[in-house]
DNA sequence: CAATAGATCATCT
DNA sequence: GATGATCTATTGC
């Protein structure tokens, strides 16, 4: 189908704040599970104190300095993955961290992975959706433009809030998370 | 309700 | 050896 194919290249070739504003009402697609991206943050380089770019190329970074388009899947707190998607053109470090999604489709698989809570809360957070969804380190380096992880299109536009991030310690007051207004599934208002 | 503690390990200093 | 883009359970008011 039309709609299904995935976002091309250069959608994501640009700063990181526009790619986070339009990923907001793209849907992220993984085997059978589905969700509506509802809540992204913005790490817009090395010269983001709470970026990870911030000590610039190491092992860990290295994909944020590869092209665009591409899956950043780190692991934190000994426990937790979080998903983001690397943007701006090859060399230039700037990524959007997913924070949370509407379920869509594969919900029950989704309940597999995460136990029996309320839809609203399957992935309302950075470490709750990649559970959900089953994205792990594996694909950090994945080619989002072609799968097994990917992103579509959405239907209409979302209204967005725009908020301070959250969960860091640097740069707290920089306004690089947006969400879609009023919707349920977001991490917090 | 809000605040806090604990889990647990890859990464970088 | 300290830290961290988190989450859950528990404690306290």
């Amino acid at each position: 189908m039309y709609r299904m194919r995935p976002l091309p290249r250069s959608f994501y070739s640009r700063t990181a704040v526009e790619v986070a504003r339009e990923l907001i009402g793209c849907v992220l697609v993984k085997g059978e599970s589905s969700g509506r991206i509802v809540e992204v943050e913005a790490y817009v380089g090395e010269n983001d104190p709470a970026a990870h770019a911030a000590r610039g190329l190491t092992p860990r970074t290295r994909v944020l300095y590869g092209p665009p388009g591409h899956a950043y899947v780190y692991f934190i707190y000994g426990m937790y993955e979080c998903l983001n998607l690397v943007a701006e053109p090859e060399g230039s470090p700037g990524c959007v961290l997913i924070r949370a999604v509407e379920p869509l489709t594969g919900m029950e698989q989704m309940r597999r992975r995460r136990g029996l809570v309320h839809t609203e809360q399957l992935a309302n957070g950075p470490g709750k959706l990649t559970i959900a969804m089953g994205i792990t380190r594996e694909l950090n380096g994945a080619d989002v433009t072609k799968g097994p992880l990917l992103v579509t299109k959405g239907g209409k536009r979302a209204e967005i809030v725009t908020t301070t991030r959250i969960g860091i310690r640097r740069a707290t007051d920089w306004p690089l998370r947006f969400y879609e207004k009023g919707s349920r599934f977001v991490s917090r208002k």
